[in-house]
DNA sequence: TATTATACTTTGTATTTCAAAGTTATTTGA
DNA sequence: TCAAATAACTTTGAAATACAAAGTATAATA
């Protein structure tokens, strides 16, 4: 068992509610404030300041914009984001193979 | 993609170390406080907290004897640990199923 | 037109993580 | 031989993190 693996994986990425957020943005274009509040059903700041750090770390845009007159704020995942992600996946397979080996 | 699911991994096992260390302590009889620390290469204090963590959930169980006359601090998964620690593997893997399908 | 709801962000607190320092005993080296 | 370094930890304090309560601004509803 090699423990160096589990101890690489993204900090950014493991969180649980930014691994459902990066989760739910790698099968949509994008996803609204409201949907994805909703999908993960945490709360409304919880939301706000996860999403404000996998933007810090480049991993989502976010884009605010009007529906109506209400804000609207809308992610997508960055190409680094898909990347980060898909690396830790795998890095979680691997660890999962050595695991059941 | 169901992000409860992500939501519902056990967070005492989620956290690195603590991963690490559970997941070195299915794969033998028991190990002791310096084998983990040089193994997962962390500090004395966090490794110390991290094994506390542990033993409060139920999932190891830890035996302090002496070595000559140092302290010798024996560590052991139990079987609550192991059923939490497949249970999470278990997670991880539907999860990676789901990121792949 | 007061009240509730929507869509957030900011702020304060509680928890968690981490490593520096502390403790106790044991070698080693001058 | 006695000061210094090492071993095997635990405790403590600081920093980061997570979380929700409260705040802001607008809109719909009753």
């Amino acid at each position: 068992m090699k423990p160096e693996q589990i101890l690489e994986l993204d900090a950014v990425v493991h969180t649980p509610i930014r691994l459902a957020i990066l989760s739910i943005l790698t099968g949509v274009e994008s996803a609204d404030f409201t949907f994805l509040k909703k999908t993960i059903n945490t709360t409304d700041g919880n939301l706000s300041t996860h999403l404000s750090k996998l933007e810090e770390a480049g991993y989502i845009t976010i884009t605010k914009s009007f529906k109506g007159k209400r804000p609207l704020t809308t992610c997508s995942i960055s190409e680094t984001g898909r990347k980060a992600f898909l690396l830790y996946i795998n890095q979680l397979e691997q660890i999962i193979k050595m695991q059941k080996s």
